[in-house]
DNA sequence: TAAAAATACTCCATAGGTATTTTAT
DNA sequence: ATAAAATACCTATGGAGTATTTTTA
């Protein structure tokens, strides 16, 4: 079975003239009723009713009509579906981030993404850099938006910078210190900690752990917490207060004061990454967010 | 675009591998990688991202599986379908019939028919004769059952008789004669009748009038209409009396008694008809039919 | 260096062309 | 008598084979 039979099977179906449906084939009349009559022994069945004068579909013919013209409009399709896959217009994209980022415009560009580029599947998965990097390993993640030290780059990927930031201290209102304005390094020494673990985001944690090593001092670290809303909670319990993102003030939360730290703060940096061979639906991801930050 | 290339990229797409591919394919290797760059020219996009080491498949190559499996199995069972529908067991069938039919055992038979070839769609349309022949015509009706005089047969149809029977002579229960168990021919002469015009059927029409003229006698019409509902009604409004199949009386109607006539009441048939070309799903009724009238 | 894909060429199967015959109106 | 499909036979394109080279893990 090939489609050069369904092509030929449907010009004699629609002309119902063996001469008038070669000349549109661009050939003979001879080869053509021989091509049909190969069809024809191929299926096991007559697909014309002819004679000398007439012709005309067999009930099988009939049967084959519709079939062979949904085939053969697909075929016609498929150079056009290929291509728009190898431009990265369709298929599908698989994204991981890290809870912070789904406070800012991130949802907006996700709007117009998916508006944009109706034919690219998305989906998104909450996690953390560590979870991502093995998801990214395995093929199950195209490209991810973490928080990480400023400058740093996993391996093998490639960064877009969406947001670089000091970080402030969240702590508890009730603290003397949330009635100032802000907080100088030497008050921060005091206070006990919330902080992710190193072994979540090494290159974050280390950029707070360089803030007190500058100043010949040690963090109090009082409780690890993963997830930026378990961080804030805590904070808001008076456990201990914490460094977060300036940009997470924006969410706030009753309780919890953000106060910036005069000298030295540690900044971190909100990115995109990706593998270095992402296909090309993550490209037009990554120009796509690109535009929308330069705009 | 042939399913031939398809069938290779298939191939290559599940085994990740050309050598293996060529060979399930009953080829060697580099035919295959020939053909499958051609293919790749013809979309105008690369399928596969390949290394001497490996093969993967493209961003192109992952929107092609899933495409290029669906018309493979498409053109797979295309044999099945035209197969089936040479032999009559799938396809349409459009019926005609008249009234009448709809109270007897049609319904039943049917249903058995759907049962058996729920591939072949049917189509129902009440209609006479008379509208039952363009409809054969041009070609929009494949089967069709008519009352008609026994034995007569269009013209170019085939024939199946369903029933033979005699007519009853419907008539008012307000009518004494409605209290006799039968009724003389000598009495029908006298009654005034409703008929069905002659130009919808014709030979049922000659039918009922030959028992008048046998007697040397011709009817009196009070009133022509069409449907047996419609002649059942005047009946009962006291319009006339009328000859009806003796079937009839099995869907009764208040005020209206049904009363056998003595000597020779005109008889009628209930037949299938077809054109003697039909379509193989029309014999596949004719004879579906059939067994259920033998059993 | 070895496994696998890519090239270079050769061949033949078959799609298509030409000439003619058959058939049915 | 004629239009159109079928048959017979021929040609040549391109799909597949064999031998070899190139590539990279």
């Amino acid at each position: 079975m090939e489609l050069r039979s369904l092509r030929q099977f449907l010009a004699v179906a629609e002309e119902l003239h063996f001469g008038r449906a070669a000349a549109r084939l661009h050939m003979t009349q001879p080869p053509l009723t021989q091509a049909i009559q190969k069809l024809e022994a191929d299926l096991g069945v007559s697909l014309f009713e002819r004679s000398s004068r007439s012709v005309a579909l067999s009930p099988a013919g009939a049967a084959l009509l519709p079939q062979a013209e949904q085939m053969l409009a697909q075929a016609q399709g498929l150079s056009a579906l290929v291509q728009a896959a190898a431009k990265g217009e369709s298929g599908r994209l698989r994204l991981g981030f890290v809870s912070t980022v789904g406070y800012g415009d991130f949802p907006r560009w996700l709007r117009g993404f998916r508006e944009r580029y109706p034919d690219i599947a998305l989906s998104l998965r909450e996690a953390t850099l560590d979870v991502q990097l093995p998801d990214f390993a395995s093929g199950e993640l195209d490209a991810g938006f973490i928080i990480h030290a400023p400058g740093a780059c996993p391996p093998g990927f490639e960064r877009l910078s969406i947001a670089s930031e000091p970080m402030v201290l969240a702590l508890s209102s009730e603290l003397v210190l949330a009635a100032q304005s802000s907080v100088s390094a030497q008050q921060v020494l005091a206070l006990p900690l919330v902080i992710f673990p190193r072994a979540i985001a090494p290159s974050l944690f280390d950029a707070v752990l360089g803030f007190y090593q500058a100043l010949g001092e040690s963090p109090r670290i009082e409780q690890e917490a993963i997830q930026m809303q378990t961080i804030v909670n805590l904070v808001s319990a008076g456990i201990g207060a914490a460094w977060v993102p300036a940009s997470v003030q924006a969410f706030g939360r009753a309780g919890v004061s953000y106060k910036p730290v005069s000298g030295a703060p540690p900044t971190c940096e909100t990115s995109l990454i990706w593998p270095r061979d992402a296909a090309p639906t993550v490209r037009r991801f990554v120009d796509h967010i690109a535009a929308q930050i330069a705009a």
